[in-house]
DNA sequence: TCATACAGGACTAAACTGGTCCCCAATCGA
DNA sequence: TCGATTGGGGACCAGTTTAGTCCTGTATGA
């Protein structure tokens, strides 16, 4: 499926709630009542979040978590790899491939290179973009359809 | 990691295999030992393939596995929703959405929307591409930086 | 008619995921 | 200074998924 983890799609929400209202910190508890979500739960992907630098977080009293940087300046790449390492379709897309079947393969590089052009998309979708409830529409699908990754077979 | 499971690279490997030499058939056993994976793992993998209609098979002496159609009309996406069902990166971007969680979720829209994109771009790579051990220098990366989703917030 | 090869599915072991809970540390206000 | 608030860091468990194996059946062709 090439799916995200739940965890994953948790964070995006949890991410745009924030980013809808970026002034003040938001505490674990009010963003899982705001998104409808178990408690420790989101607390659990907000500490994830803050381990990776997107959220800050304030302890005590009118404490809370709030952007670590402008929402524009987030992408969709950065909540993924957050949650769930590096974006990577195969194993040896990885820095360090160290598949020992890549004599037979045969497959690796054009694999790393579509990996690539996925990092690529999801580094141009921001978290502006993800919290923006009222989007644009699919305009997305023109451009990429030009893709070409080499002459017809 | 937004990873392929191994089933499905795999698939791409003997998928590949096939298609260098899409003359005769294959039998199971000569694939695996091609590509250096255990026959069994191999064996269903194909059979995975035959059901998604990407490989013919014929039983008996001779017999094997054949590509279906070819290989430049086998796409990336083709041979990944064979083994791991529909590319979609979140359940909500599925047909039939049905998740409860739409009213609080708020960013449904645009990760359907980004899968989309990523769909096309699987589209957009058959597997004449993968299938070329001496393919082009990352030309992908270029044509999808130009992609914007909205205006910068 | 027999060896070859695929078809289908049952089954197991291991890994991962999601989710919960607990105790500690920091902060703020009374 | 004390106590309520709020995040930090794990440990831990249960359920699911994944990978892999194996077995029995069936079609094909020499």
């Amino acid at each position: 499926m090439l799916k995200l983890s739940r965890l994953t799609d948790y964070a995006a929400v949890v991410m745009a709630q924030i980013a809808r209202h970026p002034e003040q910190p938001h505490a674990a508890a009010e963003l899982a009542e705001a998104v409808q979500l178990p408690h420790p739960t989101v607390s659990k992907t907000l500490k994830m979040l803050v381990r990776a630098g997107l959220l800050e977080s304030r302890r005590g009293a009118q404490g809370g978590y709030s952007l670590a940087r402008p929402a524009s300046r987030i992408t969709a790449r950065d909540i993924i790899s957050a949650i769930e390492g590096p974006v990577a379709m195969t194993e040896c897309s990885q820095a360090g491939g160290d598949c020992d079947l890549a004599a037979t393969c045969g497959v690796a590089d054009n694999w790393q290179r579509v990996s690539l052009a996925i990092r690529t998309l999801l580094d141009s979708v921001t978290l502006a973009h993800l919290a923006d409830t009222n989007p644009i529409k699919l305009p997305v699908q023109l451009p990429i359809q030009s893709v070409s990754l080499a002459a017809e077979a």
